[in-house]
DNA sequence: TAGATCTACAACCGAATGGTTGTAGATGAA
DNA sequence: TTCATCTACAACCATTCGGTTGTAGATCTA
């Protein structure tokens, strides 16, 4: 799913089909490559859930599906808070600690 | 930086060194893999602006950066309140427009 | 100094990626 | 029916990826 989202024309494509308008045809137009290549990245973010693919006739209408992308985002969020709360808690540690030798060699990185 | 997260090594990589007191050998023995093959993910996470490293003597201390995440975190943040806000501008279209006729007309957005 | 440890990096390999062209099946329109 | 359009998918190619092993430089320790 980060893997879908690595490729820029990837993105694009989730941007531009938010409005779920879009056929693959004319996706495809807006991108300098074959109509096969764009196909093969909706396949991809379609697996990857991030979009769903619906019949109109002939042609089928690209949208991106919002909760998978929240999901990931959410993912990055955990990371982050993680982030936050092991820091917090080393300046707290660091904090109480007055004994400078031991402080030096805590140091470390902030 | 998409990528750099798009692989489950690294995403732990990440996780793991929110520390930052981890060497690279240190890492490297949590994994089934070669200290070189972890060595590349460090490299490409560092690469990414996700990690950066620090020498203390000998070994090299990995330390997630926090910005670089929370980039990455907006970035599908500003995706998510885009759909949010087309999404919204179609309901308020829909229910001030009855004529279904030209509801199917003005749809097609070009 | 000698030896152990940590790191860096090159060379290689199989598999996956991102692109191409070509072919074929459905569907809509004349 | 016939033709144009939209889609699906196979086959192929060059490049990248994720892994390996091997070699070599730095740094600590005995």
């Amino acid at each position: 799913m980060f893997h879908a989202l690595a490729d820029a024309t990837r993105r694009d494509i989730l941007r531009r089909s938010i409005g779920g308008e879009l056929s693959v045809t004319r996706l495809a137009a807006s991108y300098p490559m074959s109509f096969a290549a764009v196909q093969k990245h909706v396949t991809v973010l379609e697996r990857a859930g991030l979009v769903t693919k619906e019949r109109r006739g002939r042609e089928q209408l690209v949208s991106t599906a919002p909760d998978a992308v929240s999901r990931a985002r959410r993912a990055l969020d955990r990371l982050e808070t993680a982030w936050r709360e092991r820091v917090d808690r080393m300046s707290r540690l660091l904090a109480q600690d007055t004994d400078p030798a031991r402080a030096n060699r805590t140091r470390g990185r902030n």
